[in-house]
DNA sequence: TGCATATTACACACCC
DNA sequence: GGGTGTGTAATATGCA
């Protein structure tokens, strides 16, 4: 490790304080983050139910999502050559 | 397949929409999901500009999950438990 | 590790030939990957020597990529579809 | 940016032509790594149909190659030192 | 040295 | 329920 650490090896307990908020900070984001995982598996699971094939549902939203990508990267190279060319 | 496909090959219509209104539930749940993950890489983007090792944290973060899961299998276990001797 | 490693412990010594071999062509194969690689990178250089800004040009090939991706998932999708009527 | 850019603001079309020869090269040799890393998948996946772990595998390979690239590291050193002695 | 990207390892979900 | 394949997260590398 090639860290300063400036918070351990400082006995006056405050840095430890600060790792522990931010711990507990992903802690609880992750909490939610995997909550919502969970919903969604419960969202195909309904769907299975009623008679939809999942893994055709799963390439949808995985197209759906690669398409959404492709036009906010398209714009980024957009805003990179207005860059290049003195534009922006 | 042995999918019984109830929506597909249904020409009424009204499975379309159901399945429309399912991915749509799964797209708008993923895009919260991903804006933890990015909350997430935030908090540990700050944790880092304050010198703290974020690798080390990644891992204690784990283990507390682990301990958390243990924790919540043990007391699962002990309501089947409860459930089998009669006293749940 | 719960494999039955048929070739390990078994002292014939045929097996460890085999594994030998397995061991050899992935070596061969990465050998010829990392070479690409590098011819990649060279490709990118001279590019940036003539004045070019590579990581405009490293978003364009991402993009072209995506499509090329979205494109075969596209037709992946349609024979899902297929599939899932009873088409094919 | 502080790249000249001689390309782009060109408006000969020369240069779009030659970006675009670059980017073509990058695109053939990035699908021939691509298709490598397939050869190399089926490899292991060939191996594992008759036993192996493929796990082991990986961590034997990476291993070897570590060795190989010390070996190279420790032949280029060498080399820069015989060129400092005036040997090469 | 910090960031972006490429690769590798893991975990979940599906199928048998 | 076990194995397989896919998708996601973490790590390692290489560039600016």
């Amino acid at each position: 490790m090639n860290q300063e650490s400036p918070a351990i090896g400082d006995n006056s307990g405050v840095s430890g304080t600060r790792l522990k908020s931010f711990i507990e900070r992903v802690e609880r984001l992750t909490e939610e983050k995997d909550a919502l995982a969970e919903d969604i598996r419960e969202v195909y699971g309904e769907a299975k139910a009623v008679g939809f094939d999942t893994a055709t549902m799963r390439k949808i939203v995985k197209l759906l999502k690669m398409d959404t990508e492709s036009r906010r990267e398209a714009e980024e190279l957009l805003d990179v050559y207005k860059v290049a060319v003195g534009l922006a």
